[in-house]
DNA sequence: CGCATTTAGTTACCTAGATAACTATATAAG
DNA sequence: CTTATATAGTTATCTAGGTAACTAAATGCG
C-alpha cells in the first residue's frame, strides 16, 4: 500500500493542471499565472518577493510570470520609496480576468471534491499537511 | 478546510520533487529520468510509445528525456522489426544508476511516511485514487 | 496491387519550475 | 562618511511538462 503512494500523488496533480489549464484557457490563463493574480490581488500593492514568498516559487520564475502578465496588460507598476522593488497591482481587466478565472476554478474543484466525505477530505489535507512541514521543516 | 485542498497538494508535490531531485543529485539523475529508467528496467526492451502510456507523459517530453539518458549512456537502443519504432533498454552504467537511485528514492520515501499511521496512508492514498480517475474518466 | 489510414517518433514552440551569477539599491557598522 | 553587507530583481541556462504539426513506416481495405 505505501508503494506507489508518492507517485499517486504526481500523477494526480500533473493531470490536475493538465485539465484546469484546459479550463481556464477560456479567459486565457493558466493556472500558475492566475496564483500570481491570486496573490497580488490580496495584498496590492505587493512585491515580486512578496509573491515569492507565499507561493514558495523561486523568483526567476515569478520574474517571468510577472513580465508576461504586464505584456497582457494585467498586471501593472505602482510607484514605490525603495527604488529597488517594483510594487504590483491588478489593472482593471486583470481584476475581471482573476475573477473569471476564480469562478472556473472554484466550479472545477468543489465538482472533483463531490461525492467525497469530509472526513476523507480532512484526512488527506491533514496527512499532506503533515508531510509539507516535514519535507520543508525537518533535515 | 475545502479550500486550499488542492493548493496544498500542488504545493507538495513541488516541494517533493525539489527534495527528491535534490538526493538524486548525488546519482547524477532528476526523479522523471529515472522513472523513465524505471519503465525501461521493468519491460525492456520498450518502445517510447509504451513509456509515454505507462507514465500517461506525452511522447515529446519522453523523446528529450530518453535522449538525454541516451547521451550519457545509460540508454541503448536494441534491434527492432518494426522500423518505426525505437526499442530500448539499460545499458550496464544504466543498471547501476537506476538502482543506486532506487535505494535513494525509497529511504526518502519511507523516512517521509514515518509518524503517519497506515489508516491515514490509505486513507490519503485512496482518495487520490478517486481524484485522479475522476479526472481522467468523466468528462 | 495500390491507396487510405493508423501508428511511432520527431521538431518547433509554449508554460513552469529550478540554480547560479549578476546589477543596483538600501541598510548597517566602523 | 565610507565601506561592508543584505535585499530586490534580472539574466542565462537547465529539467519537465504541454500542444500542434510533421515524417516515415506499417497496416487495412477495395
Amino acid at each position: 500500500m505505501r508503494d506507489g503512494f508518492f507517485h499517486q500523488q504526481l500523477q494526480f496533480t500533473r493531470s490536475f493542471k493538465k485539465k484546469l489549464n484546459g479550463e481556464l484557457a477560456e479567459v486565457g490563463l493558466f493556472h500558475s499565472q492566475w496564483l500570481v493574480l491570486y496573490c497580488i490581488k490580496k495584498q496590492q500593492p505587493v512585491t515580486l518577493v512578496d509573491i515569492s514568498n507565499y507561493l514558495d516559487v523561486e523568483k526567476p520564475t515569478i520574474t517571468r510570470t510577472v513580465k508576461r502578465l504586464r505584456e497582457e496588460e494585467l498586471v501593472e507598476e505602482a510607484p514605490s520609496r525603495d527604488k529597488r522593488e517594483k510594487r504590483l497591482r491588478l489593472t482593471v481587466t486583470g481584476e475581471e480576468n482573476f475573477e473569471r478565472g476564480k469562478q472556473i476554478i472554484t466550479r472545477f474543484e468543489t465538482e472533483l471534491l463531490e461525492g467525497l466525505s469530509d472526513s476523507d477530505i480532512e484526512t488527506t489535507a491533514n496527512t499532506l499537511q503533515f508531510l509539507r512541514k516535514k519535507l520543508n521543516g525537518g533535515d
